[in-house]
DNA sequence: GCGGGTAACATTGTCAACAATCGACCACCC
DNA sequence: GGGTGGTCGATTGTTGACAATGTTACCCGC
């Protein structure tokens, strides 16, 4: 669901994957943060998250660490540890940014690994194709996070998937703290998503790198158009 | 030094920037292992440099979470934390990622920021060369670092910035395992930067970005003739 | 009302001890 | 003899308590 589970094969026994409990801390912050649990500009009182997560403050300050890192926490020295709040500026930037990762994994996956990011990515579009059509919000984003998670995953760059991962989280929470006036043209989402893999099946880097250029645009008017300013 | 830090200008009064412990410890980390103090693949022993960096082990078991984070140290648990070890595919991933992140930051420059771009990035490509006519190969790979800061830096976006940070430690920690073997023409190396701030001086867009590409082209091979394969 | 001082509070940094896990080594049994 | 299983030492992971430090809020004198 994070993104840095592998998709394997049932049955076959893999060196078991066995994360500190710093990871897992992380892991269930980064979730939380995602989907509005800890609000942005909440402070997080450790001695209270350590007791209701079950940790002691030791692991949890090491995850929280790691969160700063990743920009989803700001550390204010002696004061606490705040969510991350997003304003204009930073949804401008959070989209370029996403734009520089995607359009390079995309680059990657046109001379490299097209036919299986086609096979891939057309899963993810179908479920979008599903979501869309029960009119599920909440699922339809999910499957559009999968698409994007597909789409750096199949470029088989783990710095690229590691960049796009952090970004992919801010903008999970960008849309959930905005998830009631967010108009989300359905059609038109499932469309541009549509339009990508087909860009990728015919291997035309070119026309796929503008109409990825676009979606982000897209989404970031979308997103504009519900924010103050 | 490490990109965090912004220009300021003598005089300016802003809050004061105090760090953590363990960003400061997180920073010292990062430059031993940039500069091979702590070799790739070599474990460090908690206790030991908590000690040497005289700080106890929870403000530097925070520090490496962060470069566990960052992708500069990867953790066994229960068995330890090891320097991160590249092979020539993590090389050629690394500037894939680079140049992903540089060219986004270029187009920003050219559209928004190109007098102070060229003012600041002219200011490091002197640097360049005077480092160049006195052989010294070491400034030389200093300024060509800096230079690269601050082509992110004058972008303006904090999530560039970040992802660039990190993908310039393992880049010059790459330099420092392979120093000796480094042919590095310097006087093409200076040449390079030079063509960047030209295109970004004319404001030549399709120009720059092919530049860059090509710098980064360049680069890696001339990494790669260095490595085994 | 305003500035300075003070005291309570919260967070950070530190420490020492305990539990869990791993690698190595060695005795043991088939 | 080769493999099995167990023990030992070392290191990591975790925990709780304590000290240090900065911040906030309050109170007082001016």
């Amino acid at each position: 669901m994070l993104g840095i589970e592998e998709h394997n094969h049932p049955g076959e026994l893999e060196p078991v994957q066995r994360k500190s409990t710093a990871a897992i801390v992380a892991d269930q912050l980064r979730s939380a943060i995602m989907f509005g649990s800890l609000p942005p500009g909440s402070q997080m009182g450790e001695a209270e998250l350590a007791t209701r997560l079950g940790v002691s403050r030791g692991p949890l300050r090491e995850a929280m660490q790691r969160l700063v890192q990743e920009g989803l926490l700001h550390s204010e020295p002696h004061r606490g540890l705040f969510v991350a709040t997003l304003d204009a500026a930073d949804v401008r930037d959070l989209y370029t940014a996403r734009l520089a990762v995607e359009r390079s994994a995309c680059e990657q996956i046109v001379r490299h690994h097209r036919v299986e990011a086609v096979a891939e990515l057309s899963a993810a579009q179908a479920r979008m194709v599903s979501a869309a059509s029960k009119g599920d919000r909440v699922e339809l984003t999910d499957a559009d996070q999968e698409f994007h998670e597909t789409l750096v995953r199949v470029s088989r760059s783990p710095r690229l998937q590691r960049m796009a991962q952090t970004l992919l989280v801010e903008k999970r929470m960008c849309l959930t703290a905005l998830q009631d006036k967010y108009p989300a043209d359905k059609q038109a989402l499932v469309d541009e998503h549509r339009g990508l893999v087909d860009a990728i099946e015919a291997g035309d880097e070119q026309l796929l790198l503008a109409r990825l250029t676009e979606h982000m645009n897209d989404a970031l008017d979308r997103l504009n158009g519900s924010l103050p300013r």
